[in-house]
DNA sequence: GTGAAAGCGCTAACAG
DNA sequence: CTGTTAGCGCTTTCAC
C-alpha cells in the first residue's frame, strides 16, 4: 500500500514505452534521442505530471543549478537594483538564485555560506569585501566559484566587480571642494561590516586632508541607511548657530533625509545648504532639487556580476580571479552649488 | 587515479572510526548518539572540511530545506520589506529561500514554479493572486504549500495573506472625498498581471460611483513604478487649465513622483493640491510634505506569510487553506488637506 | 538509438 | 547507542 505519490522517471518510461535511460538522456543530450521518442516522452512527461529531481540529478556531481546570493539585506534600495540585474542575468544562463541575508553579520554570513554550499550551489554572489577570514578559506577550499560585489579593489582573494567606493568617495569630495565649500559635514552610516561605506568615507577622508580641510568630530554623523534616522539625525547639527554650507551623504537616502531636515527648517537646498549623495539611486534625479551624486551603475555591477559567476562555472579557468571595476561618475545636477556666505 | 575531490560522510565516518549511518545520524538526530562519539565526528568534520549534501538528502523524500519565492521584481520598494521579513521568518525555521523574478509575465512565472518544483522546494511563496490556471492546478495537484503574499481575498484557491487592497483603495478614496475633493485625478500602474493594483483602483471607483463623483478619462493616468515616469506623466494634467483639486497615485512612489511634479510646477502640497498614496512605504512619513496614505504592513504580511508556510509545511493539516487580511489604516499626513477653492 | 546494470551520497529500518 | 543493509531517483557506462 504505497500510492507513490508523484511520478518518478520510471513512470514516465512506461507510459512511454521506453527505459528509463532513455527520458534521461532525453532531458539531458536530446539530440542522442531519436525525435519520434522524444515526442512519445515529452507526451507521457505530461499525461503524468513528471516534474524533474534536481537533487537526484545534483547527487550524480552534476549541476544543480543554483547559485547562492547573500547579502546583508533586502529590505534596501542599495541592493535592489544590483540583485535583481544579477538574478535576471544568471536565471538566462538558467540558474536559479538562493538568497540568503545575513543582517550585517559576518558571523552569519559564513553560517549562510556554508548552508548554500550543503545546497550545493555552483557559484556564489557576496557584497563587499569584508568576510571573515573563515569566509573566504571556505570558499577556497572548496573552490567555489565566486564573485564579490559592489566594491572594487586590485588585490582581491576573490573576484570582484564593482564600483571603486574609495574613488567615489573622493570624487564627490573634490566636487564639494571644488564648488568653494570649505565648511563641510559628513553624514555616514557605521562603517562596521561594511566595507563600500568604509571605503568612500576614507576617499572623502583623504581628499580633505589633501587640500586641509578639517571637518569637527561633531559634524561627523552616524546614521542607518534611512530617510527617517537621517533626516533626525542632522535636524540638530542644521539647528545650530554654527553650521556647514554643505553636508556630504554616505548614500543617496541618507542624502534625501537630509535634504528634508533643511527644508524641514526652511533652508533651500543648495542656496543655504548643498547637500550630495553617492549611489544615483532611481529617483534620485527626480527629487527636488535633483540630486548630487555619483553614479555607481549598480544594475551593471550586478549584470557583469552574473557574467562572470557563469564564465567562472562554466568555464575550464580553474580558480581564475577576475576583477572589473565599473566607472563611477560624477551627476552633478541641483543640490550643490557655490556657498552662499 | 580519482582524487575524490571533497568529503564525503564515508571519510568522515572513517576518521571518526564509527559507520556513515551514524555520522548521519549525528547530524541528523544528534540526541541519538553518545556525546563523546558526536564529539569525534565533529573534529573528523572540521578536519575533512566536510559539508553535507542536502540533494543527497532530498532524494530521500526527506527535506530539501527550500522554500521557494516568485516575485515579479526584485528590483523595487514595494516588495523589498515584504520579502526581507518573508525571508527572516523561513530562515528562523532553517529554510532557504530561492528567489526567482518574473518582471509581471505570468506564463514565465508558471515556468519558474516548475523550475522550483525541480528543485523540490517545500512550499511556495506568490505575490498577488493573478495567476495561470496552470500555475494554480500544479500547485494543487502536487499539493505544494503554497501562500499568495500582498492581497487578501476570501475566496482564494490558496492560502493569502495580505492587506484587502480593494478596501485600501477604498479607504483612501473616501479619505479624499470627506476633505471634500470633488475633482480628483487618479495616477495607477498599468492593472495588466498586477491584481494589487486592480483591486485598488477597484475600490477608489467604487467609492466614486457611490458618490456619483465622475473622474474624467484624461485624469486617469497610467504610469510605472517610478518617480521619473510618475512625474513625467502628471506634468501634463497639473499644466493645465482645468486640473483636479487632488490626486489619489496607485502607491507612494508614484505619490512622491506626483508631489515632485507639483512642486516643480510651483504648486504647494497641499495648499493647491492634495496627493495621496497607497502603502505607507518606508519614508513616506518623512517625505515633505509627510505622505497621507493607506498603511499596509508590508513586513507584517511577509512575516506571517512566511509563518504560515512553515505551519502548512510542518503542520499535518493537508490540503489547509489559510487566510489573513492584515488590516489597512489612514495615515493621515501633511500631503492631503481640504481644496482650496 | 536504446536498454541493463551499477552506483552517486545519504538515510531509515532493523539488528546487535 | 551503533553497525549493517537496502534502497531513494536518477545518470552513466557499456553492450546490444
Amino acid at each position: 500500500m504505497k500510492p507513490k505519490k508523484y511520478a518518478d522517471i520510471i513512470d514516465v518510461a512506461n507510459q512511454a514505452g521506453v527505459s528509463p535511460a532513455t527520458v534521461s538522456r532525453c532531458f539531458n543530450h536530446p539530440d542522442k534521442v531519436r525525435p519520434d521518442t522524444r515526442r512519445r516522452i515529452k507526451t507521457a512527461v505530461e499525461s503524468t505530471g513528471y516534474i524533474r529531481n534536481r537533487a537526484a540529478q545534483a547527487i550524480h556531481g552534476r549541476r544543480s543549478g543554483t547559485v547562492g546570493l547573500i547579502v546583508p539585506t533586502l529590505d534596501n534600495a542599495i541592493f535592489s537594483n544590483l540583485i535583481q540585474a544579477f538574478s535576471e542575468q544568471l536565471n538566462a544562463s538558467g540558474f536559479t538564485m538562493l538568497v540568503a541575508t545575513h543582517g550585517y553579520d559576518l558571523d552569519r554570513e559564513y553560517q549562510l555560506l556554508r548552508s548554500l554550499l550543503e545546497h550545493r550551489v555552483e557559484g556564489i554572489g557576496l557584497i563587499g569585501l569584508d568576510h571573515k577570514e573563515e569566509t573566504y578559506s571556505l570558499i577556497e577550499r572548496r573552490e567555489t566559484p565566486s564573485v564579490a560585489m559592489w566594491n572594487y579593489r586590485p588585490d582581491t582573494r576573490i573576484s570582484c566587480v564593482g564600483a571603486d567606493n574609495y574613488e567615489a568617495g573622493r570624487m564627490i569630495a573634490r566636487h564639494i571642494l571644488d564648488i568653494g565649500h570649505k565648511r563641510v559635514a559628513l553624514v555616514f552610516p557605521d562603517i562596521e561590516g561594511n566595507d563600500r561605506a568604509a571605503y568612500r568615507l576614507k576617499g572623502v577622508q583623504d581628499v580633505f586632508d589633501e587640500q586641509k580641510i578639517d571637518v569637527p568630530k561633531n559634524w561627523h554623523l552616524h546614521t542607518p541607511y534611512s530617510i527617517k534616522h537621517a533626516r533626525r539625525v542632522c535636524t540638530p547639527l542644521l539647528s545650530s548657530e554654527d553650521k556647514p554650507t554643505a553636508i556630504i551623504a554616505g548614500n543617496d537616502v541618507i542624502a534625501q533625509g537630509v535634504i528634508y531636515a533643511a527644508q524641514a527648517l526652511g533652508f533651500k537646498v543648495p542656496n543655504r545648504i548643498s547637500v550630495a549623495g553617492i549611489g544615483d539611486f532611481s529617483g534620485s534625479a527626480h527629487l527636488l532639487p535633483s540630486l548630487t551624486t555619483i553614479r555607481l551603475r549598480s544594475n551593471k555591477v550586478g549584470q557583469t556580476a552574473g557574467m562572470i559567476l557563469d564564465k567562472l562555472i562554466n568555464g575550464d579557468q580553474e580558480n581564475h580571479i577576475e576583477r572589473v571595476a565599473i566607472g563611477v561618475e560624477l551627476m552633478q545636477r541641483q543640490s550643490t552649488a557655490h556657498p552662499f556666505t
